[in-house]
DNA sequence: AGGCCGCCTTGACTTGAGTCAATGATCATC
DNA sequence: GATGATCATTGACTCAAGTCAAGGCGGCCT
């Protein structure tokens, strides 16, 4: 069976961005290469953690690369499940819509984050790259086999889909009850934390996103956040870095705004 | 192994609502009794369901049944997670805190609902009962020893963790994005089709939670809440019923308003 | 170089929802 | 059936965030 392969591109690039998030190495890019699932840098955070050679080598079987463009579609909202992914590199922002176009972005996705929890047959939300990313696609049909027979990647999943529904509730939290000033404090330090986990640099935080997304994920529009962001700012409790990098002056400060106090 | 025994009550019973939302037979009513999880009522939509007669027997060896009072409390954000537990009558308020005292509530739980899910060591949310509540209480490290044996009650799991995701990233929409008229109409709509799906009656909608809980829920005051259902009411969507239920008089407004157009 | 195009920022004004403060309902208890 | 408690409603006013409208900045392309 031959690989499957993909690359979607889309109008501008944000090509200046891309090089800030882990990627794979060169060899592999633009190419359905037979994975090398058992070097991938990101295996150790995603749901392929834990597999045994076995598991891991029908898991490749399944798997294709692909490559998406900054500000490529993944996949729509209600569009039939074909696929779960695995990012790889770069950032995904995933989203639902209502009628009239009002927008709320439920979550950023990062190297080792998997695509496509929580769906039945058809996508419950939208998905597109923020920057070049690169993602593993397994078909659905195919993978679900695979956790039906492999306990440790359905355990995987749990924890996987565990941990998202905290994050949700979370977020919930932060979009009923903050204000526009905790909002943002509570993304800036979320961000920086997760980006620790991954062993990348916390500070300055890295947010490859435009004001309209974070707008959109913090429930709140591009004005407000541009103003925030310039009132934290001018309470040198950030400062800006360079190219979307922002630095975290002064963490305290944040935690409270985060922790509501 | 004797069965724990547990019965906390609140100061004032919402009795008058109690008998509105399933309960167990009368014999089994203030009694930890030999759990009759093959007769339970609601078996068919909680994690039980699926599992084989001997795996049942095991579950029945480690549940508690227990009552909570009407405003009364099954346990603290932050505390340790010794228990997970299902609902078996009345209905649970889950909610977290910031900390000035602001709350928003995460969600209602119903009978069949399992309580306990996304968490750790400790538990991330609180839990207090809206009305008079019977819940089966699971040892968490002995339900968890089970989860690993059993396959089926894991893939159970997995499916009400995926469902509770869903329903969380659907109510980060309303909470981001929707007015309060939006947000009271969706509620609305949602209860009642829970209602239905549990063959309850689902018009009228019965809402046994107050003002406030509503609010803290939708993102909204109690104020605000109530001159919404006023507005509903005056432009003849909604009407009130007796005892907390509301009539649903006019379902395709309500639909429209849910869905953003 | 110069101009275009996205994106970001800022200002002036509006508004939906929050706050504060009574007043009403409903029910529980004595 | 009076009293007190809790919850719901309503009104008047405030304010945080949204809307509308300019500019500004920086990268990209010809």
């Amino acid at each position: 069976m031959g690989l499957d392969r993909a690359m979607y591109s889309a109008g501008k690039s944000r090509a200046r961005h891309s090089d800030a998030i882990g990627r794979l190495g060169a060899s592999d890019r633009g190419e359905a290469s037979r994975s090398p699932c058992q070097a991938c840098p990101v295996r150790l955070r995603s749901i392929c953690s834990g597999l045994d050679f076995d598991e891991l080598e029908e898991l490749e079987k399944i798997v294709a690369r692909m490559t998406v463009g900054a500000g490529g579609p993944i996949f729509d909202e209600g569009e039939a499940a074909r696929c779960r992914y695995n990012v790889t590199s770069g950032s995904i922002k995933i989203y639902k819509l209502l009628g009239d176009g009002r927008r709320q972005i439920i979550g950023f996705l990062f190297p080792g984050d998997f695509l496509g929890l929580a769906m039945a047959d058809e996508y419950a939300y939208g998905a597109e790259a923020v920057v070049d990313s690169e993602l593993c696609r397994f078909p659905r049909r195919e993978l679900d086999d695979l956790i039906n027979r492999f306990p440790t990647l359905e355990n995987r999943l749990l924890n996987v889909t565990s941990n998202e529904l905290a994050v949700a509730q979370e977020q919930m939290v932060l979009l009923g009850r903050k204000t526009a000033k905790e909002k943002v404090a509570t993304m800036l330090l979320l961000f920086s934390r997760r980006a620790a986990e991954r062993g990348m640099a916390d500070n300055p935080v890295y947010l490859p996103m435009t004001r309209t997304d974070i707008g959109d994920y913090l429930g709140l529009t591009t004005e407000t956040v541009s103003r925030t962001f310039t009132q934290l700012r001018a309470q040198r409790i950030i400062s800006a870095g360079s190219g979307g990098r922002i630095w975290l002056e002064d963490l305290e400060i944040l935690g409270t705004l985060m922790e509501g106090f």
